[in-house]
DNA sequence: TTATGAAATATTGTCGACAATTTATTCGTC
DNA sequence: GACGAATAAATTGTCGACAATATTTCATAA
């Protein structure tokens, strides 16, 4: 269950109340300094391909460079960071062709999770994920459609589909190491879902199938919603 | 292209000629230390619960703490250790729920890099996938249908699948994030696939409709090659 | 001016020591 | 003898210093 704990913490939003400059008593110095090394890179504040000094950011966060290089190491592991020996760390450049591969991926795992999700969310997870929808649907109206909510809404409604097919394992894969890269890409390019309507839509037929306990509609829904997505910003980055 | 090497060298097998329990001068004293670190725990000379004792083990490989617990960190990454604060890390140890959670996630990958591999793999790879399964039938000939070889053969298959997806981000959860955790379970419990022939004539299916170019059966045929082969466990560990 | 190479500088890698916390042991009490 | 609290031991966390490597600077020559 301290596992279930860390996996609650490592997910990458609703980040409420957690983002302070300060350090956590409780936790270690190095997980601290790691937590605050995640947001800054994925807000942009340490910018892509920035090479991260260990003596200056020592400095600046007031600590050793032992448990600084101990964060480090980590970032590596969430590929956040790209550690070269002898030479340090940089801050890791998405390029397009990664950002697709990354969609691929997200298609291929987030399509089996709505299938077992289909199986197994329970009724009440259903419930929360339709006013979820709800609250989404209200910010699109108020905003005139530009759903600016989008940028971590549209990614809490993909997580719990993940959650709710109960499958550990996918929830690490997804939570830790992709969706970082993703909220990265999206702060990098302010990209808010250009099709935030058609999009909502498309989230209520996954729910929908869901409910149905359809587990080969859900996978083909969110396989064709991801792959959309995937197109949309092909379009955006050959123009 | 240093990234294609790291890679390259990450990858779970034919780990050739680089299992010596000395020390490469190249690399750094971390990088090594945790290259003996995964090969031990995937053998299982560190068993699965172990707790990891940061003095003992430096004292065993004669560094000092600081480089080990790097290594330690960048395991953690690889979910080969499961680390608490201020206690210490532990060798993962694997639950049947979770290896079945694994099988799933390569059903989605791996059923993703095959339709991938159709379109992107070039005749030489396939011509080279041909004959490493010649190889393995001979294998399973000379063995009478035991076919031992699988234990490292099978995913030599499923990596080139997944090389030949073209897809940096998949090779990189597949070969750093579960590869090892299978190869861990195949050496844990000694399982050599207990359906050789069906499994080799399986593979060769594969290639047919990876070479045929069509990416829609060669998904279809990886997912029910993956399936088949969860089930096949799923039996065994009920009895 | 540009190229080359050596010296100087800065950064990463490693170590041993100390502090903080957890785990094991001892002791006293019921 | 069993239980719990206090103490002792061991382990993890952090630090600063030094060694090894990479980068920059600068002088020299073409």
């Amino acid at each position: 269950m301290n596992k279930q704990a860390d996996i609650e913490n490592q997910h990458p939003y609703p980040v409420k109340a957690s983002k302070a400059k300060s350090f956590n008593a409780d936790k270690t110095l190095a997980a601290n300094v790691m937590d605050m090394l995640v947001t800054a890179i994925v807000k942009g504040e340490l910018a892509p391909g920035t090479k991260i000094s260990e003596p200056e950011l020592a400095r600046q966060y007031g600590i050793s460079r032992g448990p600084l290089r101990e964060a480090i190491r980590r970032l590596e592991g969430l590929r956040l960071v790209e550690l070269k020996p002898h030479v340090g760390a940089r801050v890791v450049q998405l390029s397009a062709k990664e950002l697709i591969e990354i969609y691929r991926v997200r298609e291929a795992l987030e399509g089996m999770a709505a299938r077992l999700a289909a199986l197994h969310m329970s009724q009440e997870e259903i419930d929360d994920l339709r006013s979820l929808l709800d609250r989404h649907e209200e910010s699109i109206v108020e905003l005139d459609g530009l759903a600016y909510f989008q940028k971590e809404g549209d990614l809490d409604f993909h997580y719990r589909i993940v959650k709710g097919s109960q499958n550990e394992k996918m929830l690490e894969l997804l939570g830790s190491d992709l969706y970082h890269l993703v909220r990265m890409y999206r702060y990098q390019f302010s990209v808010a879902s250009s099709r935030p309507v058609r999009a909502l839509k498309e989230h209520r037929q996954i729910v929908d199938a869901i409910e149905a306990r359809d587990p080969e509609l859900a996978e083909i829904l969110m396989r064709r919603h991801i792959s959309a997505a995937r197109v949309n910003i092909e379009q955006k980055l050959e123009s």
